[in-house]
Parts: C-alpha cells; structure tokens; sequence
DNA sequence: CGGTTGACCAAGT
DNA sequence: GACTTGGCCAACC
C-alpha cells in the first residue's frame, strides 16, 4: 500500500476531476490550485490527452470567465453532456457559471 | 536536453 | 468592450 507510484500532472488531474459532483463544474485554473501550481494550460492540456474521457468528467471543466473552453470531441459534445447533469449552456458560456462552481476538492 | 505545443489566465492597448 | 501580448507550467518530439 505504501507503494506510491509517481503520477504524472495528467493523472492527478484526473483524480481531482473525479471529485467533482454531477452537475457541478469546475475551471482549469481551480484544479491548478488544487494540485498547488500554477499550470492551468497544463491542466487544459492534460484533457486534450485525456486517455479515458468517460472515466474523467473533463466536460465539467471549464475556464475561468465561464466559458466552455475546448473539448477533444467538440464543443457540442461537452454541451450536450453538461445539459444532461443539469448545467445549461448559453452562447458557449455556463448559465449561473458560479452557482455550479465547485472548488469543494478534498486533498 | 532544447524547443514547440496547448481544452489557459491576466493585464495592457 | 474587444483584441493583442506576455507569462506560466508540464508533456511531447
């Protein structure tokens, strides 16, 4: 058990998205801060690399100013799945963006 | 091991 | 208020 292997920036990524609730969303900038850098773009780019993106709900990550951000499998995808947890999407923005933010991410 | 890339962010013009 | 520039950080070639 106490064999830790050494995750990459990508996988930790991954478990933190794992932590968000259904119909919440998040920003690359919060998970950043959660893993203690400052590598939003890192994060972003993680995602595209997302390996597993129906095992990590990398739709419910946004950006900062609430818009979508960018999805490997398009936009209207990540719209799409949003809508289904309950998070509507106007003008590729989230509606009430910080009513559905998370940042709840435990250690 | 240097340079490029990327689903970003903030500030400046 | 929209566009441009610079900066930050990890993964890939």
């Amino acid at each position: 058990m106490s064999d830790k292997k050494h995750l990459t920036f990508n996988q930790q990524c991954y478990e933190l998205l794992k932590q968000i609730p259904e119909g919440k969303v998040s920003t690359y900038k919060a998970l950043a801060n959660a893993l203690g850098t400052k590598a939003y773009q890192a994060v972003g780019n993680a995602m595209n690399k997302n390996p597993n993106p129906y095992v990590v709900p990398c739709h419910r990550v946004v950006q900062t100013n609430g818009e979508l951000g960018g999805f490997a499998y398009g936009p209207k995808e990540k719209i799409a799945l949003l809508k289904k947890e309950g998070v509507h999407i106007e003008d590729n923005k989230v509606v009430d963006f910080k009513i559905h933010f998370f940042d709840g991410f435990q250690p």
